[in-house]
This record gives C-alpha cells, sequence and structure tokens, in this order.
DNA sequence: AAAATGAAATGACATTTGTCACATCATCAG
DNA sequence: CTGATGATGTGACAAATGTCATTTCATTTT
C-alpha cells in the first residue's frame, strides 16, 4: 500500500511515517507540510492512501481532500485532527473523505490506514456521536416506551409539521394553553427542552 | 483481542474463524449463531470486540447488539451486512454500534476489527453514503436556488440539531444576536416563519 | 351521593425567539 | 486616502414559547 503522509508539523510527520514503515505493508512513497504539497503529490505518484492533518497554515487538509477529490473521486483520503477541530467533522464527510481519527491515537492509526485502504470508512470513537444526526438517532423510538398517549401523539406530528401552538389548538379543538400544557409534558417525558428538538426526534425517528 | 463471532449460517462462521485465527493478536474465545447466543457469550466470556451478522433468525443482531450495550454501553460490535440490509445503518448508528462492514469484504474484516478495538468506528464503502446528514452535505447545491451561502448552511444545520440561539453561537464563535440575525435572514429566504419550521424544511430536503 | 379521576382551561411568569434599525470594523477597489 | 462593501455585533421590542399552580367540569368509582 502506498501512502503520503502530510502534516504541518514535521516531528509529527516524522514519527508517523516512521510508524508507518514499520509495518511491511506499508510503503510511504511521499510526504508534505502544506495541503498544497498533498495535492501535487498525489498527481505525482501513484498513491493509494492519503493519511494527511486537517489544520495547516496554507492550504487545509479539507481544502486539499477537496481538491484531490475533485481530481479523483474515489481518492482514499484519511484526516488527522487534534480535539480541538472537531467542527469540521460534518464538512469533512460531505466532501467524501474516508475516515478522521484523532492524532492522538497512535496505535490505531495502521489498522484504521489498513481498513480505509480495503475500502471501509473509519471514524474515531468522539468523532461519530458528533455527527449531528446520529447524536439524536440514539433515541429508539416506540411511543410506548415513553407512554405517549394517543392525543400527544398527535400534537407531536402536529409540532413535527413545523405548526405553532395557536395552529395546533385550531386543528385539535383544543385552547392554545391547552396545547401548551400537552407540550410541556411531552418534553419532560422525552426529556428534550423545546419544540425544534420534538421536531427533530420525530424526523430522526421515521427517518 | 478476544472476539466473539455469531452468524446464523455456520458456513461463514467458520470461515470467520479460520481467518480471524491466523492472525496471531486475535483470539475466538466464542462461537454462537443467534443473538441470544452472543448475549449469553458476552455476559460469560471476557469479549473486547463482537463480531455479529445482523440478519438471524430468533434474535437479530440489532437486538443483541441493544441488548449488550445496555449491559455494557462501551461495548464494541461490529456488524456484518450483506448488500440488501442497509435500511437498518441509522438505527444500527443510534444503538451506538461501532461498525457495520459487508461480509463480502473479506479482506477488509481483520483491519476493521483491529480498528474497532482501537476505539475507532468504522463502515463499510457504500455504507456511510446511507447516513442522512451525509447526504445533505452532498445536496449542497440545492441551497444554492435559494441562495443560502456557507455560513447560514451552517446555522440551518445546528438549528436541525435541536440546538438553541446561545449553543449555536458558542459552536460558532458569534454572537447569540449574531446568530438571530442569520435565521431571521434564512427564515425570509426560505419563507418559513420559525426554526421549527427550519428545521422540519431540513429534515424533509434530506428525508 | 360523595369522592376520586382525568381532560381541558386559565392566568401569571420568565425565557426564548424573531425583527429591525443601527453601530463597528476590517478589507478592498477606486 | 477614501468610500464602498460585507461580516459581525448591539439594543430594543413584540410575539411566541414553556412552566407552573390552580380551576372547572364531566365521568367514573366507591
Amino acid at each position: 500500500m502506498k501512502v503520503i503522509v502530510v502534516d504541518d508539523d514535521q516531528l509529527v510527520e516524522m514519527s508517523l511515517t516512521t510508524i508507518l514503515q514499520a509495518d511491511a505493508g506499508i510503503e510511504v512513497v511521499g510526504q508534505g507540510h502544506d495541503g498544497t504539497d498533498a495535492v501535487k503529490l498525489y498527481e505525482e505518484k501513484e498513491v493509494d492512501v492519503v493519511l494527511m492533518d486537517i489544520q495547516m497554515k496554507q492550504m487545509s487538509g479539507l481544502e486539499a481532500a477537496e481538491k484531490i477529490l475533485a481530481m479523483d473521486k474515489d481518492a482514499k483520503i484519511l484526516l488527522l485532527t487534534t480535539f480541538s477541530d472537531e467542527e469540521y467533522i460534518v464538512k469533512a464527510l460531505g466532501i467524501g473523505v474516508k475516515g478522521y481519527i484523532l492524532k492522538q491515537d497512535f496505535e490505531s492509526i495502521v489498522p484504521a490506514l489498513k481498513a480505509v485502504y480495503g475500502g471501509q470508512s473509519v471514524f474515531g470513537g468522539e468523532v461519530m456521536s458528533k455527527i449531528p444526526v446520529l447524536a439524536t438517532a440514539k433515541h429508539v423510538f416506540s411511543y410506548e416506551e415513553y407512554d405517549i398517549n394517543e392525543k400527544e401523539q398527535e400534537v407531536i406530528e402536529q409540532v413535527a409539521m413545523g405548526k405553532s401552538n395557536r395552529e395546533i389548538a385550531e386543528s385539535l379543538f383544543l385552547s392554545e394553553g391547552t396545547v401548551r400544557n400537552y407540550i410541556s409534558v411531552i418534553l419532560e417525558k422525552l426529556s428534550l427542552r423545546d419544540r425544534t428538538q420534538l421536531a427533530v426526534f420525530y424526523f430522526t425517528k421515521i427517518c
């Protein structure tokens, strides 16, 4: 497996390379310190997997990944991240990156690399919980287990249609205050904070 | 690494076990043919990773995973799937499974197993594209028709996670007032009334 | 009949939300 | 340099939202 290693920090780059070279199946065919290096190396060499830091000076790993994937949509790119920059995850996934793991997890890098080489996608433990829909999809839902009665279900459905309390009241022939009370109870039962979270909850359930 | 292998199909189970045993670092400490076996084995043995088919007769891999994770929320479970049953992905992720890969990818199973053992999450190539959020990220272009820029997209995603303005402000390093302004503009552009309708809009787009 | 129950409503309240006009500031083009 | 531009922030405001204690009323139970 031919790999290129790109990291802003010279030390990290060296350590990574050393770790990878220790494995018989891995060959580091290029090294760089910036996104532009990554793009250039990918053009020049025959590369199986790109291992790259996400935060770099001139061109970020994200931009580089985008450029590389524009050239070769099947490129296998594994981004390295620190704790701080978890903001980019969704974007990274959208771009089509094959992995996103923490630098700290040194021992995991080789297996992750091999998995990516084999066509899998790999994400650091905490990374998965950052993904919006999944975070909420946690609730595997059945109305009964939360003790939600039929009337409450109706209210939930109305909220999930984006209706206001007044509109819900009209639809269900209740007073606005009663609708408010219903929602208050529902939120309590589902451990949610407001109607928007309720709508999100509903949709993650039916998706 | 201590692994249990659970698969409906005796042949698959044997082949898997053979492949795994061939690796020095892996020890198969139990085998089973059904979800109930998986749960029992997990209780009895000291298990690092569970490798399990998702479709099984009496108790599915999904149910078994749920039961095991109820016992030990840090359990590392890697589900095996065939092409057909990709419907369960979101549910599987919601339950907290650490991996979801295709049986066909024989060579990938060992690296995937090691990555999971190392705390990573692993998903088969096509699996990732089934995840709602990612689907959206790809449809980013549909935002264009509404003249929604990148920053606004980020705000929309946050709203669709059920966050409050304060929380969004923290995530995106903006002031609460600015977030309000963004939302105001977004609602205008999309002809919506409030954040809940925005969340609904988001979900109906990606579902 | 009296008491208990549950659904619906009310009013008061603090908080959040959405709107709007305007302020600030860095950057860039002329 | 200067004015334009765009991104961000502020303050004030009305409306909507969520919480809570309490009330009303019909139905059921005892």
